[in-house]
DNA sequence: GACTACATACCAACTGGTCGGTATCTAAAC
DNA sequence: GTTTAGATACCGACCAGTTGGTATGTAGTC
């Protein structure tokens, strides 16, 4: 029986379902170990406390979507604008299904735990950075490419992106359907879309 | 002792600051009840329940902003573009002190409950999608007044700034401070302005 | 005397967390 | 090649504290 290690990954996943759907807080250890089957014994084995399950789960979430963005077709573009607008494409594609299947699972415990759990805080904050510091990359590429000379930075554009997306997942939250979202994914493009639409030579603020 | 009411209001502040802190489902009654120096029974006299205490503090949060939006010095603008404009960096003039203090406690709570609760995310929605009126009008007026014929309604744009504004506050929260929330409020702003910037010639303000 | 606005005391269910125990594996000693 | 010692992976009973909620009482108002 020892060896096994298939309880810590059927927490963590249960985790990610459940935290998504009702929020950090009002996820218990219990309800987690009923989901997955297992005991509190092993909850406790794997993991010191229900916080570090938090940051575990915020680590494994990390792992989960880098490895799905670094797959996605959107790379594919030689154009690096093309690349930056392919990423939106591909956020506006994954609006599937029920709200808690395509909402963020860090976006949630962070807005819960910033102010009481630093730890998780931080786990948060580094998926959310590391993600949008893939974006920056092509954004940088694309800016320079195109010439343009603006008072904005690739990083602070590329986390733009990811305001305009937490953001449109609370409206989503809020209003009960992807629509809303799908609409601020539309106009964030269409920012994207028009800062390199700038006439050759003309700056904009 | 009686006819006197204050305990209610007591503990509708101290849920506001209290749940914009630490969230909905981690904010106890027992709590509330402290600070706002009564009792339980105090607490169950004026709310049937616990979630009862979250709509009332949803509906409370729509007649603050309502009228510190109402009363805001950008109305007074004649262009509608300024107003919209106006209201950006009044906005982002608001991004002062600590987190918790500037961050939205509608945005918090329905992104806890939306799926547990239907009665505070109605609430939450009511709440954001009633500011998101007041702008839109404003939008709608400058776009008529400007001739911009778009695929974007002014409602759409009217629920992106607020989808913006919520994501700002999420990264505040991951990232510890104003900052980024006041960046994206200022690509935001880049954003509408581009949008009303005629193509031949005539632009802004 | 009916009603409002609380206070006090209490409760069952649940909370995160602990602890002693057991089964299985690895690696080194003999 | 067998014994042994230690680590890993779990189980399940238990605990003290907290949870939202209730039942009853009481003082002032109309």
């Amino acid at each position: 029986m020892a060896r096994d290690g298939t309880a810590r990954q059927g927490l963590i996943d249960a985790a990610l379902a459940t935290i998504r759907t009702k929020g950090y807080a009002a996820t218990s250890v219990d309800e987690l170990c009923a989901k997955a089957g297992v005991t509190k014994g092993a909850f406790f084995h794997h993991f010191a406390s229900k916080d570090a399950l938090g940051v575990a789960a915020a680590e494994h979430w990390s792992e989960i979507t880098g490895a799905l963005f670094a797959d996605a077709p959107y790379h594919k573009h030689k154009d690096p604008l093309d690349r930056v607008l392919g990423y939106l494409d591909f956020r506006k594609a994954l609006l599937k299904g029920a709200v808690p299947e395509f909402t963020c699972l860090v976006g949630t415990m962070v807005q819960e735990v910033y102010e009481t759990n630093p730890d998780i805080r931080r786990a948060c904050d580094a998926s959310i950075s590391a993600h949008a510091a893939t974006l920056e990359a092509d954004i940088a590429e694309a800016k320079k490419k195109y010439g343009i000379k603006a008072a904005w930075t690739p990083a602070s554009l590329a986390l733009h992106t990811q305001a305009v997306l937490q953001g449109a997942f609370i409206l989503a939250k809020a209003k009960g359907g992807a629509d809303i979202a799908a609409a601020s994914i539309d106009h964030l493009r269409r920012y994207v879309s028009l800062l390199f639409q700038q006439p050759k030579g003309k700056a904009l603020s």
